[in-house]
DNA sequence: GGGTTAATACTCGTCTACGAGTACCCGTAC
DNA sequence: GTACGGGTACTCGTAGACGAGTATTAACCC
């Protein structure tokens, strides 16, 4: 694994390319994520910016400026990216792209434990997620051909990898409530007598009684 | 969007499952989930766990069952889940399952920015990436048959959940790429002048000062 | 031209996550 | 019998994330 970095925020990785192109004060910054909506992606902590910003200067990644007043305005003060900074930002980038992470995956934490509901109320949840995730998909889709055409692809990948992981997800959700509703998940009956009668089954007290091994 | 949580941290989650069968202590709750392997999901953090605990305890989802002094170890407190905490695991699992999230996604944010780095280090890095990608399925493919015969399908769920997800991230990397050595990629000469001279080319500055709209 | 709203550009304090440290006990090996 | 390596069970300090608040100006309306 790779060493920590100095800003570890995803909302510093936001700042360095924005100001890689050319200088500006924090809200200049989230100005121009936000219409490029990129706060889609990563939404803008107006909290943590300043922070953020205060912590890539403290690191050298970005200097001061200029501090300007002009028209009245509360003072500004405009950032630039240093060499360190410009560094840093491909750094990070390259190691954002060549190594595959593991995010903390909510659902899957969710799916690991969903046994303590019974098999027919996940079954009626996941048909609520599965038409959530159709909305967003088609929604996504109809974006995305609308903007194919007046912006380069180049900067519509990552709404293109986004759609590829949601299909996915659609389609590992409706397999899996198909072996729900047809009946040929195999542990249905367990399961729910487990949840109706509280009861532990014993082959699964057994398994318990095992337990570890799994660390290979 | 659901009303926010009291205790916000998934290892609540994974504690509140944890004590559903049985009274623990903290400490044996953490080798519990250790010994499932749970751990791999979601790693745990010392610092969290105790603090985590405590504000379930507060939030009245645990309760404290008993302080046992065994052997001369310090005291160790052991807590109970309360009808309150059936409920909210319940509850947060319910909308867990039914709402998906979308969750920072480091990678799409790098995808993002990708045009700082020339087309032909991104080809390179996402070569590891994919490479990395396919070791790892590989290996949890090969785990997953092994444990399919002796575990439940029920405890194997969010594996092969992950699976498909890892499935789908390594064809999309592998259609992308094939599209970058191929040079079917529209873009790619617009981004290896832009990579090369440091020059914005016209079409994008113009983009750039249209801005906006992107918000409906 | 006084008042109201919206936008700009921050600041501050709270709350949380976390990692490194601590203290204690047990087995065992010499 | 005592030195020490390792497991157990926890504590605490710090750094970071964040949201709500604030102050100033521009814009608009009647």
């Amino acid at each position: 694994m790779a060493k920590r970095r100095k800003v570890g925020n995803m909302l510093g990785l936001a700042v360095l390319a924005t100001v890689y192109a050319k200088p500006m004060h924090p809200y200049e910054m989230a100005s121009f994520l936000r219409e490029r909506g990129k706060d889609r992606d990563m939404r803008i902590k107006w909290g943590s910016l300043y922070t953020v910003v205060g912590n890539l200067e403290k690191h050298g990644f970005l200097a001061r400026a200029e501090t300007v007043r002009d028209g009245g305005h509360p003072e500004r003060t405009v950032y630039r990216i240093t060499d360190a900074g410009r560094e840093e930002l491909k750094d990070w980038l390259r190691e954002l792209i060549a190594v595959p992470e593991r995010e903390q995956p909510k659902f899957e934490a969710a799916l690991s434990v969903c046994g303590v509901l019974g098999p027919d109320e996940v079954t009626s949840l996941l048909r609520q997620r599965l038409a959530a995730l159709d909305t967003e998909i088609a929604e996504e889709r109809e974006a995305l051909t609308r903007y194919t055409r007046e912006v380069p692809r180049l900067f519509l990948i990552e709404a293109e990898y986004d759609l590829a992981i949601r299909e996915a997800e659609a389609a590992w959700t409706r397999s899996f409530l198909d072996e729900l509703t047809t009946g040929s998940f195999p542990d249905l009956m367990t399961w729910r007598n487990w949840y109706e009668t509280g009861q532990t089954p014993p082959e699964i007290a057994e398994l318990a009684e095992r337990g570890g091994g799994t660390t290979s």
